[in-house]
Parts: C-alpha cells; structure tokens; sequence
RNA sequence: GGUCCCUUCGUCUAAUGGUUAGGACACCAGGUUCUCAACCUGAUAAUAGGGGUUCGAUUCCCCUAGGGACUACCA
C-alpha cells in the first residue's frame, strides 16, 4: 500500500434506482479521479437497515457501468482496503466509537424516541432550533455503564464544542466558517449497533486511505461535524469537494415528484448514455471553448477542476431531449436500430438475426428493410421509445385515419381522389427497377410538371395515403421502403376512403 | 426559527477591474419544403437591489432581497 497514492470513492446507499443526482456525483467524482490519476473506489453505505433494497449494488454497478462509469475498488471488484460494504464492517464502527468515549469526544445517550420527539416538539413550539438538549451529555462513565450492564438501549452521541467556530476548507468554495454553537450532538452509533453515515463514512475514508472526498452540497452543514471528528480521533482528514445541488424546475432539489429522477427511468424511455453524461458534464462544468456536444471521452480530456462551478443548477429536461437527439443522429442505421428493435416488440417479432416478422400481417422482412423504416425516423426522433409512434404506419396492415386528412389545405376530395388515380396509374406503370426514391421523385414531379400542377396537390394526398399521418417522412421515401405492391395497395385504400 | 450555501439571458453557462457581456438549449422569424423533422441563417433575451473601493465595476468588499440545503437512532 503506497501512502502517497491518491483515492477517491463514491459512497452511495442501496436504496434503489439510481439518482440523476448521484450520477452527476459520480461522474464528476469520476472526472476528478481521472484527472488526479486516482484510483476510483466504490463503497456502499447501507448503515441504514430501514432502507435497503435488495440487488440494489448490482443495479447500480451496471446503471454506473451502461453509462461508462467504472471502479478499480468496490464490492464487486475486491480491493486491499474492504469489505467494500459498510454493514460488514460494523465492529470497526463500534470500535471507533468506543475509543471516542475513551477519549471524551462522544457519550453514551439513553434518551428515548418518545422522548426525543416530545424534547423537538416543545423546541418548535417555542420557535428555538430543534436540537439534542444534551441531557445524556454530563453523565458519568461509571453511571452509564451500569445502564448498559443493566439492559438499557443506548446510542453513542458526539461531543460538540459548546462555542466559538469550526473553518472547514472545501476546494471548491473555499473556507467556510461555522458556529460550532449550532452543531447538534450528532448520533455516531445507533441502538441497533449500527453506525450513521456520520461516523462510518469518516472511519472507512480514513481506513480506506480516501485522500479526496467528493458528496453533494447537502453534505456542507455537516461538514464540520465531520472536521470535529477527525480532529478527535487525530486523524487528517482528506480534501473535500462538495458538488452543488441538482434543482427542479421549480427550484427545490431534484425529487421524484416532478418527473422522472431515476437514470433507470432515463434508459428505459430510449435515453443514450452518452446524451445523459453530456447534460450531467455540463450541470456545473463547462468546457474551455465552446463545443458543447462531447463525448465521454472528450469529456475526460477537457476536464478541469477549475471550470467547476458551485451555484445549483435547474435540470432542463429540454436539453437532455436534444442532446439525445443529436446522439441518435450521430448513430448509423444498424446500430441505431439494434436500439431501436426492443421497443417495436409490439409490431415485429425477430426470426433470426436477419429476418423478422411483421405481426399485424405475418409477412417476413429482412433486417435491411428495418434499418430502412428506422433511417426514417431518425431525424425526428427524441429518444429511442419516439421510433414506436414514428414508424408503426410501416408495420399495420390496415393505416386508421380520417378521410379528410388526405385532401391538402389548397385543394378539394375529389381533386384529392382525381390526384390518387393519376398517380396510381403512374405508379402501376413504374418498372419495378425504378422503384428507389430518387427515380419515383423523377417521376413523379416530372408527371407533375408535364400537367402544370402542383406539388401539394399530388404530394399531399400520396404521402398521407402510404402514412395515414398529416407529419411524415416524404411520399418518396415511404414508397421505397414499403414497395411497389403495399405502397399501390394503401393508394387504392384512400381512394376508396375518398 | 437557526446554521450554512448560492445569485450573469426562461434554462445551462462564458468573460474581464476597461468587451458591442460570448456560447449552448428553448422560444420566435426566415430559408429549404407536399407535411413534420433534420439542416442553414437571423432575431429577442441577462450581470437581483442598494451602498462603498476605484479614473473605471458585472468582476473586489458590505448590506438587503430572493432562492436552496441542512436542522433524524436517513443517507
């Protein structure tokens, strides 16, 4: 073990999904630790019984992993400095608590919950700080012990100074100075034997030789009680960075209550990795010019802890959708539709790797004849789950909508209906070698310009004939994706419609 | 209520003791066009307020205001 090495970790609890907030943590953690040549260690905090859900570590190692985030320490890796998960470290908690009783930085509390609550209620009432009243504070070490002997519950609370002030260095902001009146007499170890995030994460940075602490802003009140702690036990603490919060659009921190707060519920909608840490970068860093569309990669190149910035920031779900966007343009048709494929399971169920089944009419279409229907929906897609009400007109057998919509805003039905037999007959008459979109654009308008008419007066009624949709890609491309045979059997359905 | 943090276009942000305060998203307009997108061009839009310091403050300091976080045997 090298003492100089510099160690960074993410600390998060099992409680489920994984946060947007977290994973702007971890991504910036991740950055820093990249930058410094850290290694980059993952830990999980589950000192809280209450809240743990099961298989949430594997969830969140593969959520962190999908979007390119990766450890070289951590449950799942191993490590010299673990167990990498704090309830199985529990008699080093208690350990440490104790040394502190020994030292007469903490104290042994039995007061109950009933009468905690009571103590907090009384305090709001009488509008004063709701705060530990220390009344475990003076008593004597013989005197608790015989309590413990004798059976009584108790936690182990820390010893803050009753005046003067604490000055904490955070590197982003700076020096911070706090009233050290105003530090509760903090729980360190709870009933249960369990400790608080409070004492386990500054024993395990510690054990864990962590050099850099990096946590979100809403960490900072109790910074220094973290500071205290160190000092207690004589240890030096390590560099900390506080990352500043992630706001609603209404202000407020980001909560499940206005939308969707979870990367799972991001991925699951079609959301790509790459958009999501593109908008999570640039949520409190920005780059040195002003490209502003990076990859990862690119990312971790133009890092800097300087362009890091401390004030909250509003997550805009409107820039998210676009840099989705333009990540899904930046993919190539196979790819994307291999993304794309799980979310038309609806419409098309797979054969084998090059053959699938349209399900409405049982007909079987190769792999290409996706990656055709899916090309078209690209530059009109937001997110992957988008490709479903793009392209399903491609996989009904039978296209549902209003006759009404098939006439163009300049013209009439029966014009409409006159425009569809023409190009019917037009249509009939193409060799089956000029059935590509540009050949069918060449002839079309050319038919068009050899009656004198006019583009909308055609174009209009054949495009929404082969989509059903007033908004779709053009009647040239539709047709050549679709072919000759279903592409003439839509234009007979409208015109029996009109 | 207390403690602490934050404050540049609607949003994310850049910049500097002296700039026409820049970019991106969104919005709006135009181009392209049968439609919707994509794409291109353009427009609108900000230094919270008040005091200082200074030849000069958006930038440094103070106050006010606003917003936020924390205030658990949760993290």
């Amino acid at each position: 073990m090298n003492n100089s090495k510099i160690r960074l970790r993410l600390a998060p609890s099992p409680t489920g999904f994984l946060h947007i907030g977290n994973l702007r943590t971890a991504l910036f953690s991740y950055l820093i630790a990249k930058k410094l040549g850290a290694q980059f260690i993952l830990r999980i905090e589950d000192t809280d019984q209450k809240r743990e859900v099961e298989g949430a570590v594997e969830s969140l190692v593969k959520i962190l992993d999908w979007v390119g985030i990766n450890f070289d320490e951590g449950p799942h890796l191993g490590g010299d400095y673990g167990p990498y998960i704090q309830s199985e470290r529990l008699s080093l908690y208690q350990k440490y608590a104790e040394e502190l009783i020994e030292k007469g930085e903490a104290y042994y509390c039995f007061c109950t919950a009933e009468r905690l609550d009571k103590m907090r209620a009384e305090q709001e009432a009488q509008k004063m700080a709701p705060r530990y009243d220390r009344a475990c504070h003076d008593l004597s070490l013989e005197e608790a012990r015989k309590k413990i002997a004798a059976g009584e519950k108790y936690v182990i609370r820390q010893k803050m100074p009753l005046s003067g002030e604490v000055k904490v260095y955070d590197e982003m902001r700076g020096e911070i100075v706090f009233k050290a009146a105003e530090l509760d007499d903090q729980v360190l170890l709870k009933s249960d034997g369990f400790p608080t995030y409070q004492l386990a994460s500054v024993v395990d940075d510690h054990l864990m030789e962590i050099t850099h602490v990096t946590r979100g802003a809403e960490w900072l009140p109790s910074y220094p009680k973290n500071i205290l702690l160190y000092q207690s036990f004589g240890w030096t603490a390590p560099k900390f960075f506080h990352f500043p919060l992630i706001l609603n659009k209404g202000g407020g921190k980001l909560s499940k209550r206005q939308g969707d707060v979870f990367v799972e519920d991001y991925r699951s909608k079609g959301y790509l990795p790459e958009a999501i840490i593109n908008f999570c970068a640039l949520l409190g860093w920005h780059p040195d010019g002003d490209k502003e569309t990076l990859n990862f990669s690119e990312i971790i190149e133009n890092f800097s802890i300087k362009n890091l910035g401390i004030s909250p920031a509003v997550f805009d779900l409107d820039k998210l959708d676009f840099y989705n966007g333009y990540y899904i343009r930046q993919k190539n048709d196979q790819e994307l539709t291999k993304l794309c494929l799980p979310y038309l399971e609806k419409y098309v169920e797979k054969i084998n790797d090059h053959e699938f089944k349209i399900i409405a009419c049982e007909e079987v279409v190769s792999l290409i004849y996706l990656e055709q229907v899916i090309a078209l929906s690209k530059d009109r897609m937001k997110k992957l789950s988008d490709i479903v009400e793009l392209s399903e007109f491609f996989f009904k057998e039978k296209l549902d909508y209003e006759a009404s919509i098939l006439v163009w805003k300049k013209s009439t039905a029966p014009e409409a209906k006159n425009k569809l037999q023409e190009l019917k007959q037009l249509l009939e008459n193409t060799e089956k070698e000029n059935w590509s979109k540009l050949k069918l654009e060449e002839i079309i308008v050319s038919y068009i310009k050899e009656k004198e008419g006019k583009n909308g007066d055609y174009l209009w009624p054949l495009r929404v004939a082969l989509t059903g949709r007033e908004a779709s890609p053009s009647p040239f491309e539709v047709a050549e994706v679709l072919g000759k045979k279903e592409s003439l059997a839509r234009i007979e359905q409208a015109i029996i419609k009109l």
